[in-house]
Order: structure tokens, then C-alpha cells, then sequence
DNA sequence: TTGTTATTGCAATTGAGTTGCAATAAATTT
DNA sequence: AAATTTATTGCAACTCAATTGCAATAACAA
């Protein structure tokens, strides 16, 4: 029970993550959409989005927080449990959700419930 | 080339970890040794001794930033590839370095440098 | 078209972390 | 042991992502 009214903010938002194969940062859609929205807008509907299980969030290297769709598609279940990683290029900042899936171990005694895993390094790009 | 002086407050730092299994977040530390040293103090003490290679650091789920000792036992190597993961609590918020290597996966075309874990759930104490 | 209320804009606020600079205190030299 | 050098600290101001209260606005249903 995130998104009730489709409005015009909440249309961009999204077509911004439909148009793109990769993560989006909070400051990025903010400055983008700089004309069109308030930026505790952009916060409010991320985050109203994340509820409703289409976008998932995780932290950058940078402490930023990073915004991607959730594809049901196996790879990227994030119902509370992201079990896919997230990879950062540190030269040019491409972020993007891993279409693996990483075994979250077993810890003695523990009960694990979540994990986030990011890789940081060069992406495609980047690396040649 | 981090720590040079063996100040009261690195002192006392040091002691803090050493005298504990778990990871203390800058803002116990801060808290801690309120009327011993200056916040900014505490921030300068763990990143001089993050860059010595005494501690590492990470972000907890919340964001905030936690120090651990490193242990060159072969779990915690801590230079720049930080490949054990670290356990956060959720009802106690009690953190910890895990002993065990996590397997960095290749990914295709890129160039993966460090990685980080974070395993969230309930530990020991608080499970049963 | 009207009424309800979810959503937004705006400005103020929060809170972790950083920074400039003068004062202090380790560690080295005399 | 005193003088000297400079790493370190305290302090207050600042940065910056993110949050919040509230009045105005705009979806959407009736």
C-alpha cells in the first residue's frame, strides 16, 4: 500500500527505471528531475515505490542510496531478501544489479534474514 | 602512515576494540567517550587507524559507519578487500565480523576489486 | 461537478560526518 | 630537563543527504 494515485511525478519516476537497464541514485533522479518535482518528492515516491516491492534500494559505496527495478525474474526477489548483488564502477559510477544469485551462508547459531552484497570495481566500460 | 603519536585518546580507542568480539559503531564510540575526547576526535583516531590497517570499516543497514580490529588470521584481511562478511542484529543491533570467506564471483567483463557482506537477522542471544 | 483525501511543494529541521584554525601535548633535539 | 617541532585535539561552523509538518493541490470516486 505505497503507490494509490498515479500521478503525474509517479509516471516519470517510473519511466525513468523502464528506460534504463541500470540502478538509479536518489541524487541522480533528484537533479533530473530538478524542474518537474520537489525533491522530498522524489524521496516520498521512491520510497512508496520500494513499499509496493517495484523498486528495491541498497547503499552505495559512497553511502548514497541507489534505486533499481525489481524483476521477478529469479534474480532479483527483493521481497525483503535481496539475494542478488549490486556492482558499482568506481570510475565512472554505472550501478547496476547483478543477474546472479549469491548463497547467502549459514551462520552457527544466527538466523540470517537478509544480506546485501556490493561489488565495487570496473565495470565493461571501463575496465578496457 | 596513519596513527604517529600514541595519544591518550588512541589509546583508549585501541582498548575499546580489544577489549571486545564485535564490531562498535563511531557513533557508541562518540557516545562512550563523551567527556574523554572530542567527536571529531573519535572520527579522526578510526580513520587514521583504518589507513594503518588496524581497523576496517562498514555500513551497517542503518547507514552508519562501524569499525572492527583486523585480524590477519586470514578471515579479516582487511586491505582494500574486505571478503568476510559482517552480521548486524536486528533487535539488539549487536555487529560482528563473521569468520568465514565469502567466494567474490566473477562477473562478466568486469572487473571486480572488493566486495562487501551484510548479513542481517536476530544472533545468538537474541534468536531463542 | 463536487467532495474526499492522497500527494505535493516548500521551508525548516535532523543527524552523521567534515573542516579550518588556534591551542595543546607527544616526541625529538639540544 | 628545557626547548623545539609538529602531530593531534577541541571547538564551532559547516556540509549534505534525508526527513518532516503543514497548507495547497490534484487524483479519483461519487
Amino acid at each position: 500500500m505505497g503507490i494509490i494515485r498515479k500521478t503525474r511525478s509517479v509516471k516519470a519516476l517510473l519511466n525513468a527505471f523502464e528506460r534504463t537497464e541500470t540502478a538509479l541514485s536518489t541524487l541522480e533522479l533528484i537533479e533530473r528531475f530538478n524542474h518537474q518535482m520537489n525533491r522530498s518528492t522524489v524521496y516520498r515516491i521512491l520510497e512508496r515505490l520500494e513499499d509496493d516491492g517495484v523498486l528495491h534500494s541498497f547503499t552505495g559505496q559512497d553511502g548514497l542510496t541507489w534505486y533499481a527495478l525489481c524483476h521477478d525474474d529469479g534474480y532479483s526477489l527483493s521481497h525483503h531478501l535481496d539475494t542478488h548483488p549490486h556492482f558499482q564502477c568506481r570510475e565512472c559510477g554505472k550501478t547496476e544489479c547483478l543477474p546472479i544469485i549469491i548463497p547467502i551462508p549459514e551462520v552457527a547459531k544466527h538466523s540470517v534474514e537478509s544480506a546485501s552484497l556490493l561489488l565495487v570495481g570496473r565495470c565493461a566500460d571501463c575496465v578496457s
